[in-house]
DNA sequence: ACCTGAACACCGTTCAAGT
DNA sequence: ACCTGAACACCGTTCAAGT
């Protein structure tokens, strides 16, 4: 319908302009999924053209998650604590996935092999040996931190994408009978009125003090 | 090209029917996806006979779902300590998911909505108050608990299915450079030791031990 | 060297027709 | 009442042909 192109010419590509229109389609505030066909659209030339700058679209998808990872590291604070810096990244990746989910749900499947990704894993080691850890225990927690946070950004995406109505990722609870569920059923209402990002942040904050309470000068703040 | 059903008869079908023959094909070996045409093969019928029992897809999802939870929970000895209860039951999700990998990496857009679903809320809920946790706090950590293991088991599904020779789902590091990431250089033999599953282990002490932390006879146990 | 366009082998789903 | 089968509107990808 938009666009067909008459009189087209011969259009020229390059990686970072197909990552560019990706993200743009992956961004539009109605979830229009991220389709080869589309793609070719938005740039102006044949969906095809993409397979001369990369293998397949799985490729594509990890370049494009990697310029989302480069944005969510630009807005951590390199001069902030080490907690505050990796909350931020946390809060960071959250914010960009959710902006583009069609990108971000793929998070899971692919490593982006890319600089960004690179550059992540440094500043969260970083920051962890510079909190006081030794390097086993910096890896573990490393582990952990970013097997959450890319695992629940990525399933948000995937909420997202599939919100028929459905707003809630967590927090929707159908079907709860006094009978078989009576504890559940009491607390209902704390339940409905669990927000995925707070419970995302709840979760952040287990990992780091969990990171506190191993180090050698173990403070107790309230 | 196997079972091309020569001489076809009607087949009479049921709801269940069709659950077991989605989990049958999910859970192969090789993972071969789970798409109507096969169901259809797999239960000697017409592809389309599916929506005679089910809304789409993504419902028969959510009822092979709720069974893969049905197992999992079964799994778990109700006279275990709350604890080891909440260990088991992870433990037991991500066995049970990574085993159909098709029908698991969906479990973060679905709510089952089914009767499996309610027990394992009300387990995990009767569980951290039986812990001693007051009723907002259960809450919360039923909250942080939940989304980590649904969200990590069903990215472990997606990884997966994607498996092309790479095997691993955490611990995959292409190309980390001395110049600009020089701390995972250093330990990058104990990034590339990290196993999925300890890590994921680790990631549900870390929550099960800040819970722990949170009771009023706090006692620290190594 | 790289974009084009037809074609291939798939998807999920609808709906009139059968029994 | 419910299964069948053709058909529709999509997918990602390949490859010979163009320029």
């Amino acid at each position: 319908m938009a666009g067909l192109n008459r009189n087209r010419q011969r259009v020229q590509l390059d990686a970072d302009s197909i990552v560019d229109a990706a993200l743009r389609i992956a961004g539009a505030g109605e979830s229009d999924a991220l389709t080869v066909r589309r793609l070719g659209a938005e740039l102006g030339a044949d969906p095809t053209a993409i397979y001369r700058h990369f293998r397949d679209k799985d490729d594509l998808i990890r370049g494009a998650l990697d310029r989302l990872i480069e944005r969510a590291l630009a807005q951590v604070d390199p001069q902030a604590s080490w907690d505050d810096r990796l909350k931020a990244l946390a809060t960071a990746i959250l914010e960009v996935f959710s902006a583009h989910p069609s990108v971000g749900s793929q998070a899971v499947v692919h490593s982006t092999g890319g600089p960004a990704e690179a550059r992540t894993i440094e500043m969260v080691l970083g920051a962890l040996m510079e909190a006081g850890l030794d390097d086993e225990d910096a890896v573990r927690f490393y582990a952990v931190l970013s097997s959450y946070v890319i695992s629940l950004a990525s399933a948000k995406c995937s909420a997202l994408l599939a919100a028929d109505a459905q707003e809630r990722w967590i927090g929707f609870f159908p079907s709860l009978r006094q009978s078989s569920a009576p504890a559940a059923v009491r607390v209902r209402d704390r339940l409905e009125a669990l927000r995925d990002r707070d419970v995302y942040e709840d979760g952040i904050r287990v990992i780091i003090d969990a990171v506190e309470s191993r180090l050698p000068q173990s403070r107790v703040s309230d």
